[in-house]
DNA sequence: ATGCTTCTTGCATGCGATGCAAAAAAGTAG
DNA sequence: CTACTTTTTTGCATCGCATGCAAGAAGCAT
């Protein structure tokens, strides 16, 4: 359908999801279905309810012309509602996210002996791609499997601005925490441009890549093998292309 | 005083300015003070008036604290007018941002003969990049020296996320036009994958490493020395960043 | 001046988002 | 079951951003 961002690939970051009332996204950790009261228990069925009704609503039809009354009127909640689980209608479609994220930061924590800093990070980031470029249904979170935020948001993004801005943001907050992540992996070995300026690099280098190409074929059958061909761009071609020659 | 982005740094994209109605931007190219008529003259002065009044308010106050009918009353205009000149409220922050990827893609089409692939996009970010970083008056557009809005957006950029989500997706589209730019220049040499994922490499290391830096010390006194320093990174050490030692 | 074009303005409208207080539901004793 | 506390839902009012429209004002030509 449509085309743009790699960039609602790799997650968002740890803002809170609960904007100022109590009934914060979920009941934070606590197993997937170890609802405690019942009160926790509707809590989720709400929260997966509004995002079920935000993922039919967005598929069929444009992102302004679906509103936030609308959304909690397919849910079944009033509107104000919804502003209790989510701060902003843009939030809805990125409550997916986090996952992604959390792998890719657990990948870095345990790290292996031998590993270099770009080898703990490619693995890192290896790890979280395959998850972020599957068409189908995101990793189900909470048991219930959810509908596929990531390929509304695919389409979205290229048809609207705000989305695009809202990923891209979020990609930039993943990068810095797993900028810090790396840096605390190799306390010794890196500085901290030395551990930014990899992780830009080859979240950077993926990201563009791939949006590069959903740009020129919006139809781009595989996304991920655009994803690991960059990634080996960034990784060993990088002096090559540095080579005067004449092209 | 604040600290996010070199985002905003590389400056946005080929986004038309106006909305709606006539009074486009600005009389679109025609040298700094050709006004032919009294119309012309009139709307670039109002246009100045507008970014002159939002650079004012927004360095007192935040940004959720200074409305458009504020910025208009102190332009001398309606608020209405306000949306004839800048699609939003966002937009009039990054008034002054085509110059620099103007700049880059200028470097980019005049390629020097033995020149690598590498050689010009550092070229071209290097030749935008101390403009993007100087807090002092951005580049005096059409003769009359606007405010810093650069100075602007680095202190909104940490306290307003849709300031940085703005800044992100401009930098994002200026990534895209330099990726086009770069495989057009070496049409015989670069895959569409490999100009991309350099482009997203450089660009998105250098932002990384700077926005990494600006997070840990917001008064951090010279950002371009970390945006030249993550260059270097990603250009030479990151083959030995790749070898596998005990840190 | 007479018209034509273009820009400005005010008004009405719709939607996103927040604060507040009343109503409803869940949980907890007794 | 009843009474009481806590939490959640809801409606309502409000504000700001943004758009469309039509009337008015201003530049501009003949």
């Amino acid at each position: 359908m449509a085309a743009a961002p790699a960039a609602s690939a790799l997650a968002p970051a740890a803002s809170a999801s609960a904007p100022s009332g109590r009934p914060g996204g979920r009941p934070d950790s606590c197993g997937p279905r170890a609802a405690r009261g019942l009160r926790e228990l509707k809590k989720e069925r709400t929260h997966d309810a509004l995002v079920q009704a935000a993922a039919e609503l967005f598929t069929a039809h444009d992102y302004d012309d679906v509103t936030v009354a609308r959304i909690a009127e397919v849910a079944g909640v009033s509107t104000r509602t919804f502003f209790s689980y989510f701060p902003s209608k843009e939030d809805v479609l990125f409550a997916d996210t986090h996952t992604r994220l959390e792998q890719a930061l657990q990948s870095m924590a345990d790290r292996v002996p031998g590993e270099s800093p770009v080898d703990l990070l490619v693995r890192a980031v290896r790890r979280a791609l395959p998850a972020s470029f599957s068409p189908g249904p995101g990793p189900e979170v909470s048991g219930s499997a959810l509908p596929s935020l990531y390929g509304v948001r695919l389409r979205l993004n290229h048809s609207t601005p705000q989305i695009q801005a809202g990923a891209m943001r979020r990609l930039q907050e993943a990068q810095q925490l797993l900028s810090r992540a790396l840096l605390a992996a190799f306390p010794e070995r890196l500085t901290a441009v030395e551990a930014a300026a990899l992780v830009g690099a080859f979240i950077g280098g993926i990201s563009n890549a791939v949006i590069f190409c959903l740009a020129e074929d919006p139809d781009l059958p595989d996304t991920s093998q655009v994803a690991f061909e960059a990634l080996e761009v960034v990784r060993r071609r990088l002096p090559e292309l540095d080579r005067g020659a004449e092209g």
